[in-house]
DNA sequence: TTCCTTTTGTTGAATTTTCAACATACTTTA
DNA sequence: TAAAGTATGTTGAAAATTCAACAAAAGGAA
């Protein structure tokens, strides 16, 4: 678990807990890691998440795919972020996603059971525990608000614009990348994946921004 | 506060807190009421919610305006349920929606600070608060979930069914009442108004449901 | 390198939405 | 009750999306 310790301490579910109690409630909580490699999926839709995920290299997405086989992204798990706890939190029998591997990955799954519960051993960071993971799970919330703001736009250039300056502002600078290939991008802002890049030429040819891939710049 | 006694036993926030203890709670977390007529709002976007609200009676709506004046209406608040938690909990500067009154309605004032710390009384029932605020919390993701399962259909029609069937599976009826009128509606799934009342004409004319103003059976 | 697969870009036709304008029905209040 | 205001339904034209098909570019494997 080593290895792991400092893309863990900058996890918000272990905010404010020192290293070195890391280890000891790593291993109270009964933490495991397992890897899976690209397109593989970790959770299935329809199954339940008792367990939080946390991804600690690689990266993810969450996604729902309905009764016609049309695909939408929730959102993309970087590393140090945590995934699956609002259903694990919830307790929902039939999670609605599915979290897939988008690069090869190592995530760390705990019983939710762990930590919302104390354990014998009663460790003395369960408190900032409960409340990182209460933070976390405001945070998502606002995050869902970001993610309808920008799907709201009721045309593919504004979806896309409002993505790409979310990106900018979430980067600090006009230059940055998004953890989306085109079909993915056009998945997340629920548009038709050839209009997405019909408009991204359009976008470009004005000089509003440049492209290459997944890398934009805003001008 | 006794006279609310009735609707707070309901409400997540309390949930398997006993009724005698529910009212010295209420002092304790220094809860206040407010009124507000209809239309009138209960936070403006852009301001900071330290409390977590709870509607007595009435309703109201959770609603976003972007730049260009195009409302989004994210979801309805019935009596007993709770709102703004997740803007409190995440300590957000800024909140980016309102919250209308959708009809004249009590609400409940609580300050977030003294649920998520414990006060001085230690009152016994505090883990419990912060554990149901932490459900409550995680419900509203999977809340937000369904909603952008409707709205990420393609067509007006989509939406309106995936809706409708989510309602009459809540209410365990195919016959049931919606919170919106069709403005509202039309912001709720995010298409156009017109469209949206030629689409309910016409699945009316195909005889795939019944509907009078809020009210709507699926056939 | 070459072949094969995947991704991205391009285009035009069909479908759907949006927009604007108006008619009708319903509510509220003076 | 009448008048005014609000909500809903209807329509056609303009705009945008979706869909399908294909070309070009990039990436991976042998």
């Amino acid at each position: 678990m080593k290895k792991y310790l400092k893309i863990l301490k900058n996890c918000a579910l272990f905010e404010n807990i020192a290293e070195e109690h890391l280890l000891r409630m790593l291993t109270c909580l009964g933490a495991k890691v397992e890897f899976f490699d690209k397109k593989y999926t970790i959770i299935a839709e329809g199954s339940r998440a008792n367990f939080v995920g946390i991804v600690l290299s690689g990266s993810a997405h969450v996604l729902q795919v309905d009764y016609y086989g049309n695909r939408s992204i929730l959102g993309s798990i970087e590393s140090g972020q945590v995934f699956a706890e609002a259903f694990a939190c919830a307790e929902t029998e039939h999670i609605p996603v599915s979290v897939v591997a988008s690069e090869p990955c190592e995530v760390m799954l705990i019983d939710c059971g762990h930590i919302l519960h104390t354990c014998q051993n009663n460790c003395g960071f369960h408190g900032q525990l409960i409340y990182n993971l209460m933070k976390d799970l405001a945070k998502k919330t606002v995050m869902f608000h970001q993610r309808i703001e920008i799907t709201s736009k009721r045309t593919t250039r504004e979806r896309l614009m409002a993505y790409l300056m979310f990106c900018a502002k979430r980067a600090g600078s006009e230059s940055f990348d998004i953890p989306f290939d085109r079909q993915e991008l056009a998945d997340y802002l629920e548009v038709d994946r050839s209009g997405l890049s019909a408009e991204i030429s359009k976008l470009r040819a004005e000089g509003v921004l440049e492209s290459n891939k997944k890398h934009f710049k805003l001008l």
